[in-house]
DNA sequence: ATTATTTTTTGATTTATATCAAAGGATTGC
DNA sequence: GCAATCCTTTGATATAAATCAAAAAATAAT
């Protein structure tokens, strides 16, 4: 999907609202292992995934990466809470294959917002979206057997279960990456 | 805190608007113990907590009541995915503790969406809160030991721990009542 | 192609927490 | 004040999944 069907799918921008927002982002390549945010560091742009797969994750106390979220194409990502509260992120964010993304910074985002209550509206919209699906995977996690947690992931993620290495999966899930192989054999 | 400092928390309302949308809201009491949404049925009103204490909650497939989220005085309270997209509540809302609310329903807040880009940012930003509360429970949940889960409730919850039922915090935090009595020995 | 590196699988053992069962405490209602 | 519920604690046992270790398979580099 494009940025363009992406906006429209939840908001009806009129032709001048879309030239406008369409030109605000900056269209960027990124190579496979690359990172557009490192942990510590304020993360100034919203994305949106034209083709690839992302990830965000961190690294814990006792050293062991821990993978929190996959992004993939057609969805828009950032580093939430660096991005809206402007403070250093938590997390990376890392593209598991090359990737062509659309971005826009902060700074013409506020630009948008204030001219376009439909932009902010669409922003309020994102946030519930991406809320919703935050509590699901709670739900999945907080209390199901590691099988069924995997199914969950089978569900949310259809594109991209098979194609991210086992590692990823099984620390975004919870549990360890023998355990989930030993699922998968199943 | 009273709704309209809640409201200027985070945004700068002028004293028309305040006027308007402090007129929209609705008081109620609720007493211990009642519900203000139960599974199944569409959730049409967003309320704020003048005093009280809510739990959401709901029954899964082994027959166990889960707690999903506690809600204190001072915050805003829905079942989120039921009252924005209208669809039936996965969970039920209930008193805690003899409660007074301020109630809005969803077509009064539409229209303040409407009238006032300011509203619709003031809900923008209430779900991205929301938001990093949920990713902050998902990752004390995801890797942590069941200590470290309760360490997080008394630090995301402060007011709260000590005066709820033992068993509704050991479901919220993903473990058997047991075991939360066990570490609450130590 | 061959080596080197990364990723996945398999096996043996340990551990945190669930489950089952029952006794104590604390509240609530009459 | 006593009975009836409800809530919390304690103990014994079971179990899902973690950990540790190493082999096998897949992928990338020379």
């Amino acid at each position: 999907m494009n940025l363009k069907n992406a906006l429209f799918e939840k908001i009806n921008f009129n032709e001048d609202e879309l030239k406008v927002i369409l030109g605000s982002f900056e269209k960027e390549s990124i190579i496979k292992g690359e990172h557009i945010i490192k942990t510590g560091k304020t993360c100034d742009k919203l994305y949106y995934i034209k083709e690839g797969i992302f990830r965000s994750y961190y690294i814990n106390e006792s050293g062991k990466d821990i993978t929190q979220w996959f992004f993939n194409d057609g969805k828009f990502m950032t580093s939430i809470e660096s991005f809206y509260q402007q403070k250093p992120s938590l997390y990376n964010i890392q593209a598991l294959e090359d990737a062509v993304v659309y971005s826009i910074n902060r700074k013409k985002l506020d630009t948008l917002f204030n001219t376009y209550p439909k932009a902010e509206r669409f922003g309020r919209l994102l946030a519930i979206e991406m809320l919703i699906k935050v509590s699901n995977k709670l739900n999945a996690i907080q209390f199901q057997k590691a099988k069924e947690r995997y199914e969950y992931m089978i569900t949310e993620f259809p594109n991209i279960y098979y194609r991210v290495p086992l590692g990823y999966i099984a620390s975004y899930l919870g549990m360890t990456q023998e355990t989930l192989s030993r699922i998968r054999k199943k």
